[in-house]
DNA sequence: CGGATTTGACCAGCGC
DNA sequence: GCGCTGGTCAAATCCG
């Protein structure tokens, strides 16, 4: 208890420091974001509903902003309100967190800078929060849940039948965005904690690689499908495209993925959409330039991933990045493949906790603490936000498979060095503290442990690591400990193996049968869509039976 | 038997 | 218009 208590404290002025951090940043931000305005006021019009745009990739030179959620331009307003809000009520925000979508209606007040995209605009009218072009963009708001448009192709098909059809067709013309990630796994598909049902297969011509396709079947209309093909330049990459966002509650080992890739949807959309916007913060300015954030080890790339080099490429600070819309669909790529060259000690975190050695982790494990999840991405920001060091744990033996482990927590890290991003962080990191002063009943305890997983074999490792200096560190290896639940048990059909989803949410099944979780095992975010991991923070460490 | 996968057919878009 | 390709459908099949 009195420990706890005293990382409670310890974590406040964490929080408090890098809201500093934060604030004075943005600042800055703000400052060349307004500028940049001015300038670029005329270039942006283009907006990208077109699906050709090449051009602007050239164009617009560095505007890929991590901005989660919004696409318009993060307006300066905004993000101060959003800022307020963390510094007042968290927990409001940490909601919001998701993708920043639904958030900004709250604070969406006067500054309707919408892009003054008309076409934008007028699908707009429902509902005019920001945040809901970008998921116009992506595809239907989600209010509706209504099927995009592979449903109007369908409803054609048959001669559609209802109600539905005549409204969408208009926008049938858009291109969803996409967002693909890139990664090292030897099953046929990616675990990422969604279920998932196969309803094609192509293979095309030349390729040996057939592309399958999935849609989600949480909800049985919900509109996300994804692609899985390997790489043909390496068979041992599979390439995972999502499209489209949820529209249910997620399984909370699906929200990582969900939440990252959304993110990163949002932050393409943001980039083709408003050139302007934060994303002029110089974040990225064509080549290399580093906003305070460090990530490390990932790449975006964007354009034809399956088998091309992006024809145009952004990188991003430190993990390469970059977004094109050259393909019919604008695509943003995670590509988790390539070894981080920086180390620093937020990637050394994650590393250790992808350390379990075999080949597939699989890190739902059933215990879990879900706050200390939160809390692993709370260190990860904040090392990230103040550059802090930390003496980093010897790296884990096996390097070969830990990228695959921690993908979605690499993702996540990407997306994370957002400054909007990390303002929702800190929202919901207060949140999490203030909860956790009330009730702060499961365990919190946990800081040794790991007997919660059957399987040890992380464990060793972990134990290994454990000894990291710092208090504040002390928590995390636990969590790892967690994370390295892994359940080989999933080989029989199409197994699936890699798991994506990561230790950030606290991991569901304990049973896990080879590919889907029972749906006693769903432990259902209290948010509708994409939502963060941590948002949910508070809720029980999920537990299974 | 119900749900998932397989697989050929079908359709829309696009380039020529 | 034709052919190609990406994407989806749905009947058949598989599997627990
Ligand atoms: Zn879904």
């Amino acid at each position: 208890m009195g420990e706890v208590r005293e990382e409670n404290e310890r974590l406040k002025s964490l929080l408090a420091q890098m809201l500093k951090d934060y604030q004075s940043l943005q600042k800055s931000v703000l400052y060349i974001v307004k500028q940049e305005e001015a300038n670029k006021k005329s270039t942006d019009t283009i907006f990208s509903s077109t699906p050709r745009q090449e051009s602007t990739d050239q164009e617009e030179p560095g505007l890929i902003s991590l901005s989660l959620g919004r696409g318009s331009s993060t307006e300066p307003n905004k993000k101060d309100e959003k800022k307020n809000q963390v510094l007042n009520g968290g927990r409001l925000l940490s909601l919001g967190l998701d993708l920043g979508c639904r958030f900004d209606q709250l604070i969406n007040s006067s500054t309707s800078t919408e892009p003054a995209d008309d076409d934008e605009k007028k699908k707009i009218t429902s509902s005019e929060n920001s945040f809901h072009e970008e998921q116009l963009k992506e595809e239907e708001p989600i209010i509706e849940t209504r099927p995009s448009s592979s449903k109007n192709i369908k409803n054609m098909r048959n001669g559609g039948d209802d109600h539905e059809d005549e409204q969408v067709m208009e926008q049938t013309h858009l291109k969803k965005a996409r967002v693909s990630v890139r990664a090292r796994c030897e099953t046929q598909t990616m675990n990422d904690g969604c279920q998932w049902r196969k309803y094609g297969q192509k293979t095309a011509k030349g390729n040996p690689c057939p592309r399958a396709y999935y849609r989600c079947t949480v909800s049985p209309n919900c509109p996300v499908r994804k692609q899985v093909q390997r790489w043909v330049e390496d068979k041992a990459i599979l390439i995972t495209t999502y499209e489209g966002n949820h529209n249910h509650p997620l399984p909370i080992s699906a929200t990582a993925m969900a939440s990252t890739t959304s993110a990163a949807a949002s932050m393409l959309q943001c980039r083709s959409s408003t050139s302007q916007g934060l994303a002029n913060s110089g974040v990225l300015d064509t080549s290399v330039s580093t906003s305070a954030a460090n990530l490390h080890g990932l790449n975006f790339t964007t354009g034809n991933i399956y088998n091309a080099r992006p024809h145009h490429q952004f990188y991003f600070p430190n993990n390469y990045s970059s977004i094109s819309t050259s393909n019919s669909h604008p695509t943003i790529t995670l590509d988790l493949t390539t070894a981080p060259i920086n180390y620093n000690s937020s990637s050394h975190f994650n590393r250790l906790f992808s350390s379990s050695s075999t080949s597939n982790l699989n890190f739902s494990s059933p215990s879990s603490s879900t706050n200390y999840n939160s809390l692993n991405q709370l260190y990860n920001s904040y090392m990230q936000m103040n550059n802090v060091l930390a003496p980093p744990p010897p790296p884990p033996p096996h390097h070969h498979h830990h990228h695959q482990s921690s993908i979605a927590t690499a993702t996540t890290e990407v997306i994370t060095s957002n400054p909007n991003f990390q303002s929702a962080l800190a929202a919901a990191i207060s949140s999490y503290i203030t909860s956790r002063g009330v009730n702060d009943d499961h365990q919190q305890n946990m800081i040794g442990i790991s007997s919660s997983g059957d399987n040890d074999s992380g464990l060793n490792n972990l134990n290994r690591w454990a000894p990291v200096p710092v208090t504040t560190h002390e928590y995390f290896p636990i969590m790892s400990a967690a994370a390295s639940y892994s359940t080989s048990s999933a080989q029989n059909r199409s197994s699936t193996g890699c798991t994506a989803s990561s230790f950030l949410n606290k991991l569901v099944s304990s049973n896990n049968n080879s590919q889907q979780q029972e749906a006693g095992n769903y432990n259902m975010s209290d948010v509708p869509v994409p939502s963060f991991p941590f948002s949910t923070s508070k809720s029980s460490a999920s537990g299974s039976p």
